[in-house]
DNA sequence: CAGTGGTCTAGACCACTGG
DNA sequence: CAGTGGTCTAGACCACTGC
């Protein structure tokens, strides 16, 4: 807990210094790291309280307003939620209100919450081995063992996303087709609550594209139709991609809605 | 300047306290909201330094610590950006490493600064009559005058983004095609230094469509290739609608790019 | 070196929640 | 009512910039 790391105890050579940035870091953001590591290691849940400014603030100590300003980063990050006079939480996707945070997609009239609950349709789920494409989003080696899920959306409905999902193998051993047909609510809150897997930010890449025969078939539009091509690598903590996933949208009826600030 | 306005001196009657939030406004969100007022007002401009921190404290009558934590916020907002040593500063669209704030569509291997300079090509200009569209997207009545600007931005040479935008009369009369054409830069840049215009955040609608004839002649693209299609309103301070832009962008080489978290 | 923003502290008080 | 997060203050010291 040093605030000065580049000090006398740790000699630094003259190309070093000049080389590296001296690297200091705020109290703040070295206690951020010990809250991280809390949640890394399942120390504190999602949805679980973490203990209050005060103890914390005792634990490491370091005065409340040092803690105050970690525990604001990482809220700012939607790792925690405050909730005055009730305490801080580790953030889940298991809420209502954040049901749909990493899915931008909005009816051209109303939000999604007012087109009633999504049906979810698993078609398939099954092991393979990452292909070299696979591998380098998952930041796994070519032939590795991940799972695919293909599923599609409906909305009212209507069939409104066709999404391919790759998992690695590893850290979701045990996911079948039964689990995510049985499991109604988002598919990350299931990642967290069998697997331990927490998604914290995503990348999404898009493009216009046209279908092929067979999604045609499954978003139930005629050929020739543009669709949205949505390309997402998702996170845990620690910057761990943990799924790559490539959705097809109808922008017939919604739209992806992105605010610019 | 008061701390708790649901105080003795604004007597409230129980319905009253019963439906409207009572409205507790900390100081700092107040000291907030009087910086804003300096900036809508144009008393510190774009690119300018706003006084000290410890100057405003003085003015306000509140410690360092409350002004500090308005302006975190505002910096958080992108309205204002910190420099440690120099002073605090008015966010600005005229500056290279922010020149792309809004636009979020990169080349598929690089980032668009290493593509060079957009080449810019302005194709139309003209004053018109606001549709009932444009009216409503502009907060403005239908047959409120607007102008309307239609032109090519090209990356490496080839034509990517074809852009229609609308914009009030009002605050940009004299703005002519003569302006954009030989202003080579960011247009939000030019919006702020020839009229005062400071665009401060943006909605954006995607879809995927496919292109009419003329829209493959801007773009020389085949018919039938599908394009992302990008409908953006853009806001000054206040959430003042100042811009209506729709934007087709070519994604076979490019796509947008999104961060979630 | 003076002036700026950035960090850290300690303490007081306020607003909100739940028992 | 006690306990939580939220605000506000005052003061000390640190890191960075430019003269």
């Amino acid at each position: 807990m040093n605030t000065t790391p580049a000090s006398a105890e740790t000699p630094v050579s003259l190309s070093d210094a000049l080389a590296a940035t001296p690297a200091f870091s705020p109290l703040y953001q070295q206690i951020k790291g010990l809250i991280l590591q809390g949640l890394q290691s399942g120390e504190w849940k999602p949805g679980e309280v973490i203990p209050s400014e005060m103890e914390l603030a005792a634990r490491y100590r370091v005065s409340q307003g040092t803690v105050r300003k970690a525990i604001d980063e990482l809220a700012g990050e939607h790792l925690l939620v405050r909730r005055q006079g009730k305490g801080t939480f580790v953030a889940t996707h298991s809420e209502q209100h954040v049901q749909y945070r990493f899915l931008k997609l909005q009816p051209d009239s109303g939000d999604l919450t007012s087109e009633g609950p999504a049906q979810r349709e698993i078609i398939d789920c099954k092991r393979q081995r990452a292909s070299s494409e696979v591998a380098r989003a998952l930041a796994l080696r070519t032939g590795d063992a991940v799972l695919q899920v293909r599923r599609v959306l409906s909305f009212s409905g209507q069939p409104t996303i066709l999404e391919d999902l790759w998992l690695p193998g590893g850290p979701f051993k045990g996911l079948t087709a039964d689990h995510l047909t049985k499991y109604h609510g988002p598919m990350y809150a299931l990642f967290e609550t069998e697997f331990g897997v927490r998604m914290v930010r995503a990348e999404e890449k898009i493009r216009a594209v046209l279908p092929d025969a067979a999604q045609c078939q499954w978003l139930q539009v005629t050929p020739g139709t543009p669709l949205l091509s949505v390309e997402r690598v998702a996170y845990t903590y620690n910057d761990t991609p943990m799924e790559l996933r490539r959705g097809l949208y109808r922008t017939d009826t919604h739209h992806y809605h992105n605010h610019l600030s």
